[in-house]
RNA sequence: CGGGGCGUGGCGCAGUCCGGUAGCGCACCUGGUUUGGGACCAGGGAGUCGGAGGUUCGAAUCCUCUCGCCCCGACCA
């Protein structure tokens, strides 16, 4: 392809609303364009790249036994209902009506639409077990797009579900996917870290999420570097040590504490530490009022309070709930009352000494406050946050954290799907039993993303060989007609090979060539000018070590192959 | 949805406070000179100043409403 010919848009100055990387790069390099909020044009060259990510996942998705399918993307209400989701999926998910008012959801995701497909498909154990895949788009109706293609209301996602008679065969299947995965990832040279993800409350048992560590990851990761516990914060727990050696139980006292609602304003207030506090949160859980009461100085983790509740909404209570609920205001909410509220506590209260709540009343606080006496830890979970410098839940050494994106995510879905949808085959007995199943995803635009945040320089994007969009870059230097006519041979030479390749055949001057060729980050360059018509020899630059080496004429297709499979073989090793 | 910011040729911006009929850089077109690290000269095309309404002799500028976009928080690949 030579560039006189093709759109590459490169811009020299950064577009106004980049605010990460990658996002720059790919609009500067001409891969990408803005169509409007969360939603994306691909450029030709941005394209290739797409489609060297997706050719990959095919690959080794075929490779692990899975099968390809493609599935319409709008599909029928009457699969989300079947499976409840119509009602609990909210509003991201986008629903559109036909003409005869016949609603439909453009697919967020594809459980029902496969789990539908493969019942009709299926009916022995003998059809087990089974993968199914497809790469298709996606549409979520984001609340907040960003990042470029990080985030975007539609995407491109290999969605895959297994089926299978059994949590052995599940297993086996989950596995197979994890080591998949690991090998998609690693051929894209994208280097990931598998973390323990939260189940969620609906089901599944076992779940992880590839992530790329990256400072504008939207995830935070912890990491025990010591035992090798890795786990979503939404997820992570750590090791809760119990308290020995107690202080003497002091006698509970009514204080009044006049606007003194937050944390902050007791620890003031009290001159203590905010340990000693029993923050007391109000929730909303489907619509029951709970309190979730951990120590002051950690934070509450919505989803482990979610998943203990089997809640499928969480929320805040409102200001005027809390009023309802504690008659008091918000700030002085606490677990020593007469009310009737569900309250759950978190592991850690039972063991604070003389602690300092809201008293359910205006303006005022107790002190000297101790579970077992003055109130009973009716019902105990792990409900906080764990971070940076926590215990590890196995090994007990000290966590670190680090932000994340998550480009793959794997989950044992177990029956949720197959017994809601009256999936069933005939096992040997003739018997019909429901098959459980799996999910895995990867987003492939963001993985795209994530290449370009994991390999870039100060001068643009350095691809690595096996998703680069041109394996090689021909820059002509030419001014007399006898050396464009140079040039042109030295393309048909390489693109007649078989090698990829774009060739820059502008009428700019070589400085804006250079440059250009640095941005769009193909992996080799050949430069061919007044060396080449004087003394035959081509220079040969790379762009990831920046390291250049001349060839004649003669040797150029075999140096190039070989340099080609020695950069394949870097991200292969 | 809450908070903050921004909408001016294709892109990046100035002009807005203090109203006088739109400008700069890049990109684009023509001609010429250059060209192994983002060349130069000359000429040129391109903007309902996000939209609607209002104030005014006169609005990019002031007022009202509205739409869009970006950033910070709760969802997810």
């Amino acid at each position: 392809m030579k560039i006189s010919r093709y759109i590459l848009p490169t811009l020299k100055e950064d577009p106004s609303d980049a605010t990460v990387t990658s996002h720059r790069l790919m609009v500067r390099a001409g891969l990408i364009r803005k169509e409007s909020a969360g939603m994306y044009i691909y450029l030709p060259l941005g394209l290739k790249v797409l489609q060297k990510v997706t050719a990959i996942v095919r690959e080794e998705m075929n490779r692990s036994g899975a099968l390809e399918f493609l599935m319409p993307e709008m599909t029928s209400a009457e699969l989300w209902k079947e499976s409840g989701r119509w009602n609990t999926m909210g509003p991201e998910m986008f629903r559109i009506k036909d003409r005869n008012s016949m609603e439909y959801a453009l697919a967020p995701t594809h459980e029902e639409a496969f789990t539908s497909a493969i019942r009709s498909l299926i009916s022995s154990y003998r059809d087990l077990p089974l993968n199914a895949y497809q790469i298709n788009t996606k549409f979520r109706d984001e609340i907040r797009p960003r990042f470029g293609v990080m985030r975007s209301k539609e995407f491109i996602m290999k969605d895959a579900y297994s089926f299978d008679m059994d949590e052995q065969g599940l297993d086996e299947s989950y596995q197979t996917m994890r080591k998949t995965y690991r090998t998609i990832f690693k051929r894209c040279s994208l280097e990931t870290i598998p973390v323990e993800a939260d189940t969620g409350a609906m089901g599944g048992s076992q779940s992880e999420e590839f992530m790329v560590a990256s400072e504008i990851g939207e995830e935070v990761l912890l990491i025990c570097e010591s035992c090798g516990y890795k786990a979503n914060q939404e997820k992570a727990e750590f090791r809760h040590t119990a308290v020995e050696n107690k202080e003497p139980e002091e006698p509970i006292l009514e204080v009044d504490t006049p606007d003194v609602r937050t944390i902050d304003d007791l620890t003031a207030f009290f001159k203590c530490g905010a340990e000693r506090f029993l923050k007391s949160i109000i929730y909303t859980a489907d619509g029951e009022h709970v309190m979730a009461v951990v120590p002051g100085n950690r934070e509450i983790n919505e989803h482990k309070l979610k998943n203990h509740l089997r809640a499928a909404e969480l929320e805040l209570a409102s200001d005027s709930a809390v009023e309802d609920v504690t008659g008091a205001p918000v700030g002085f909410a606490g677990p020593v009352t007469e009310k009737k509220i569900r309250m759950v506590f978190d592991i850690s209260v039972k063991d604070i000494a003389n602690g300092i709540t809201g008293a359910n009343k205006r303006d005022t606080h107790f002190t000297g406050v101790n579970p077992g006496r003055d109130f009973t830890v009716t019902e105990e979970a792990d409900i906080t946050i764990a971070e940076e410098g926590d215990p590890c839940p196995q090994c007990g050494k000290a966590m670190i954290t680090r932000k994340g994106i998550e480009v793959g995510h794997i989950f044992k879905l177990g029956y949720k799907y197959s017994k809601s949808m009256s999936l069933t085959v005939l096992d040997k007995n003739g018997k019909a039993v429901n098959p459980i199943m799996g999910c895995y995803g990867i987003g492939v635009n963001r993985t795209m993303a994530a290449i370009v945040e994991q390999h870039h320089d100060e001068k643009g994007i350095v691809w690595p060989m096996s998703i680069a969009p041109f394996q090689v870059l021909i820059t002509g230097i030419a001014k007399s007609e006898e050396e464009i006519a140079s040039v042109d041979e030295i393309y048909s030479m390489v693109r007649d090979a078989g090698i990829e390749v774009l060739c820059d055949d502008r009428k700019v001057s070589p400085g804006f060539k250079f440059a250009d060729a640095e941005l769009i980050g193909i992996p080799v360059r050949i430069t061919v000018g007044k060396n080449y018509f004087n003394n035959n020899e081509l220079e040969i630059k790379m762009r990831r070590t920046g390291v250049s080496e001349n060839v004649t004429k003669e040797n150029l297709l075999s140096r190039i192959r070989e340099i080609i499979a020695e950069e394949m073989d870097i991200i292969d090793n």
